[in-house]
Formats: C-alpha cells, structure tokens, sequence
DNA sequence: GTCTATACTTCGATAGAC
DNA sequence: GTCTATCGAAGTATAGAC
C-alpha cells in the first residue's frame, strides 16, 4: 500500500473540515473543497462517492479519535476531580488540534443529526458514554452530585465549544466595539481555567450532604 | 394602518424562523418558507427584498426582544443569587416560546456572524451586556466570583441553548438506543434546575475567601 | 397586494479521454 | 489515478398581468 494513495484522500479530509465547519453542510461547496485540496472535482468524486459521504467520513473519524481520548480518561485511575479537570483539558487540546471540530458539533446539534448514518451517529454516542464513564466512579464514591450524565455532559462541554467556536463573533464585535464595559480581552487559558473552578464547585457534593445520598 | 396589512410579513417571519433554525441560512429554501407561510413567492419578495434580509429582519427582533427581558432583570433590584436563578430562567421561558432561537443561535455563532449587518449585530452585543449588567452587582458585593462577563455568559447560557438544541439529536440517539447506561430520560425542568444548582456555586465565592478581595 | 411563469445562476455529479 | 468539459437539477429572484 504505497504511502501516496492516501495523500489526496487526506488532503480532501482537511479541506473539508475546513469547509464545512465555516459553512455548514448546505453552504459548504464542493469546488472549494476540491480547490483547497488541491485536486480537481472529479478526483474528489473519485475518492468519495457524494458530498454527504465525504461529511458523514470526516464526522464519524472526528468523533471515533474524541471519543477514544475521553475513553482513555475514563479508564484511568485518577481521583474523580481529576478526572474532570482532565476531560476538559482533553476537549480544548482536541479542539485546538482540530480547530474545526467546534462549529460543527454546535452545527449538527443545531441540525438533529440530519446528515449522518448509524455508524456516524454511533461515534457521537461514543463521546457521550465516555464522559459519563469519566464522572461515574466520582459519583459512586459520593463526591460528586448526583446528575443525569447528559446534564453534567452539557454543563462542562457546551461552554468550551460555544466559546471556541465564538471566536470570529467575539472578533466581530470587539471590532466594532459593540462590547463597552466587556472590552478586556479574554483568552482561552483563562476561559479554561475558570471553567474548570466552576466545574468543580458545580459538580462537588456540598460538604453538608456529604454521604447523605 | 389596517391590521391585516401586517399579517404576511408575520406570518413568513414565522415560517422563516422554522425553515432557518431547521436548515441554516444556506440550507433554507425560500420557497418551503413561502408555502409555509401560505404565501407565494413573489409574496415574500414584496415584503422582504431578499432571503438575507428576511432572516436579518428574524434575527433582529429575537435579539432585542431578549435583550429586552435580560435587561428587566438587570434593572431590578433582587439579590445577586436570585438575578442569576432568573437570568436561567428567563432565557428557558425565552426559548420555550421561540422554540427556533437556540438552533439559530448556535448556527450564527458557527458561522462567524457571516450574516449579519451591524444592526443586528448590535442586538447580539445587547444580550450579552444585558447578562453582564445582570451579574455585576454579584461581583461588586463580593458575592460572585470575579469572572469575565463573557466568561459568565459562556457557563450559564451555552449550556442551556445546547441542551434545548439537541433534543432532536437525542431522540434519534435514544431511538437508536445508543446510549446504554444513559437511558433514563432527562426532562428540561430537571436540566435546569440542576444547572441552577451549579451556577449558583460555580459563581459564588468561596465561604473561605468572602471579603478577601 | 396577489399570482403565474420564467429568467438566470449556481452547484452536485458524471462522461469519457488519457 | 488524473483531468476537462458539461449535464441536469435546484435555487434565488423578477417580470408583468390583474
């Protein structure tokens, strides 16, 4: 298997993610997608029979490496703070190696999941079961409340996304000034790391209730 | 100004939020928009010159209308903990009544603001100096943390608008029953409340710090 | 204000040579 | 595997009658 076949496949893949996540499945276009990846449209068409494979390609290996990095907290034996201070810190090194991933998590969210098949839906699941395998030895051993995973899931992971993702809106904003009193610039580490105080003080059982569940 | 003469525009305005919040910009289609609205094409061209400008005119007034609630919550005079446990739940009732906006909300920040003219982005800019307005008090009695406003905004809002949002992703999910071990349903009240809970302690200063800063 | 018919463009996808 | 040329469907927007 000679090391060149995969170039142009990959090369689609990225400019794909690229594509999409700045315009959405409808508004991504393939011509761009070729361009960018430096090949002509029919070798697109060669490597991927439609735009809708092409996706439903980029989201399931996207959400397939996610999964297995939260899976392998998850099997960790860290205490259970540690063990979320690690998932978030795992889901901004992912987002900033695959800047991409943000907007097209919030875009599929906004969108049901309409474009994908069972296998693409099945690596999302994947990332979800990870991160309530994450809490759950926190929440046995009576150190954090006890949530419905999908609460916990959405109040530590919807933050990092939407704030990633805000970036060129923020920009936008900011540039037209049209966040008097909010002008101090906010960077990610420290969007980070308050997120991740607030996560802990949310997520511990409060000292007065402590093994009363 | 005879009454009837506004129901056209009202009534594509709301078919027009359902097919945007479904589709995306990009991927609504005019014409689904119009027999929606049980009008014809050139209809909709009479009163809204092009798809942009109609969901301009969309996007517009659901900001400033929210913006207006937040605000009313900024301008009272209730205790830090309790502005904050109605900033939630102002934004909850705000979405149950505009079931479209969360998806809308998530797709425009995907998208960078792309289309957006300043207008309406200023209606976004009043959103959020509204939440910010709302939590400041907090910070200056010592009762909150001292956050970046946008980083409060993240924490409290994306998590709700995420959650509202994916419902049709986690029915298909649940359909499918890929999510073993996440199986008992979570209701939107219970969400909120929990995510309430956490809020309240995720800002709050710790009763060990209080006063030392 | 309302409607039918249509102009014009863009885009996903393919045919067919090399 | 690679490329050029192009088809055909779909989509936004408008012309022009009533």
């Amino acid at each position: 298997m000679p090391r060149a076949a995969r170039v142009s496949p990959d090369r689609i893949l990225a400019a794909a993610a690229l594509e999409f996540s700045a315009r959405g499945f409808a508004g991504a276009r393939v011509d761009r997608i070729a361009r960018r990846a430096r090949v002509n449209k029919a070798m697109l068409y060669y490597h991927f029979s439609s735009k809708q494979e092409l996706y439903r390609t980029l989201l399931r290996g996207t959400f397939a490496d996610l999964a297995d990095e939260l899976q392998r907290i998850a099997a960790s034996s860290a205490a259970p703070p540690d063990r979320l201070d690690a998932a978030v810190t795992t889901m901004a090194a992912f987002v900033r190696a695959h800047a991409f991933f943000p907007s097209i998590m919030l875009r599929e969210v906004a969108e049901g999941g309409t474009h994908l098949d069972r296998r693409t839906l099945e690596a999302v699941a994947a990332v979800l079961r990870a991160f309530a395998a994450i809490l759950q030895p926190g929440v046995d051993q009576g150190s954090f409340r006890r949530m419905h995973p999908l609460t916990a899931y959405f109040t530590a992971i919807a933050p990092v996304l939407m704030f990633v993702a805000s970036a060129p809106l923020r920009s936008k904003l900011a540039a037209r000034r049209l966040l008097p009193g909010v002008q101090t610039r906010l960077v990610a580490d420290e969007f980070l790391d308050d997120l991740k105080q607030s996560l802990q003080r949310a997520f511990a059982v409060p000292p007065d209730n402590r093994g009363h569940r």
